[in-house]
DNA sequence: CCCTGAATGTAGACGCCGCCAACAATGCTG
DNA sequence: CAGCATTGTTGGCGGCGTCTACATTCAGGG
């Protein structure tokens, strides 16, 4: 009988990659921020060496940008498993609002990386594609609604774009505190209202 | 006459905080990013040394909430330089809405830093004020067509997150590379006027 | 006018980091 | 099963943030 445990670790992990992904996203859950987030700790956390890391990403950019798309992936679920094609326009509006808002003050840490201002040179399109489907959830519902005669003419796009900014806008207000997660659900659906009918008296 | 120039440096830098401060913005817009940030080269390029910096920040998140605040200011300038209270409220909002794009996409780099979601031990005060003072410019325009009986009644605080968040969105969208510049500042106007007037038909 | 303490800048060190190159173990395929 | 590509390891390089001890300058009261 060996002294010690012989199969303590195979040399080769397995799925290094996606061990690295689970623990860059644990890992970013608990430190707060993306910045403080280092490949060392984290192979040391899964029990690779320094240098393993750099076998599945070949810096700590292509890291963060998988993790992007991941989660990316992971907000579209969200949304297409919140959405109810069903209801008129303001309340399907108003689930897939509070879902996205959910979903970004969950993963607050994990938006800072989604949204980060710095991958452009390559990865750019996957990006794109990524985000064109999250937004694809409220195009769908804005487009039936149109078909319906719910809302106004015009580009579906641009009218999506409404919703969209604010929506955005709204889950960045509560993410970075200006709102408590409450006072930031609870304006949703006068937000939605102020959208559908607009700022002027009818 | 001295065989080196004897005034090369007073020892005493005379406004480090202030210097520092300044390099830091425009190394911000050079890199591109906040993360590509280091204090020793900001030492460097002012021509003091490297532990120099820690008597004005007490760490390298110090200088980018000093950066922050410093980034609230001009941005509200801005917007008070840019509103015109006489319009009626659809092109009031415009306008602001456009000098807001306008600064956001000329300072990305420096909204990234205003926008982080990571200072919120201290200095969490300071930047709310700040916020504040930036979105007071919206609420003043709300709050005066409201009094003109332009637009619907109800919380004007309520009323001005639509058009906050709209914009903040619309910015954000602008700044991440989702749109051109042309096409952001294009949106603008539609952007507002289904604001004002909803997504609904009359 | 100097003396003394507070500000401000310097020098050096520590540990961590990202990244690279050389080497070792393993898996895969002909 | 031989050989090659993949994956992981070790060691090292330079840069970073931060701390401590020390040097210089400034400012204000005797």
């Amino acid at each position: 009988m060996p002294a010690e445990k012989p199969e303590t670790r195979p040399y080769h992990h397995g799925d290094l990659r996606s061990a690295l992904l689970a623990a860059a996203e644990r890992t970013l859950r608990d430190k707060g921020t993306s910045a403080s987030l280092s490949l060392r700790e984290l192979a040391r956390d899964i029990g690779v060496s320094h240098a393993a890391p750099g076998r599945h990403f070949k810096d700590k950019q292509a890291l963060l940008n998988a993790l992007a798309l991941v989660g990316y992936d992971r907000m579209a679920e969200t949304l297409e498993a919140a959405d109810e094609p069903g209801l008129p326009l303001q309340d399907r509006l108003t689930t897939l609002a509070r879902a996205y808002l959910r979903f970004a003050i969950d993963n607050a840490e994990l938006l800072e990386v989604m949204y980060a201002r710095k991958h452009e040179p390559d990865a750019a399109e996957q990006m794109t594609a990524a985000i064109d489907r999250t937004v694809g959830a409220l195009e769908r519902a804005v487009a039936a609604a149109q078909q319906r005669g719910e809302i106004v003419e015009g580009d579906p796009e641009h009218l999506t774009l409404v919703v969209g900014t604010a929506l955005h806008g709204l889950a960045s207000f509560a993410i970075t505190g200006k709102f408590t997660t409450e006072a930031a659900m609870g304006s949703v659906a006068e937000l939605v209202h102020h959208l559908m009918y607009g700022l002027t008296p009818r």
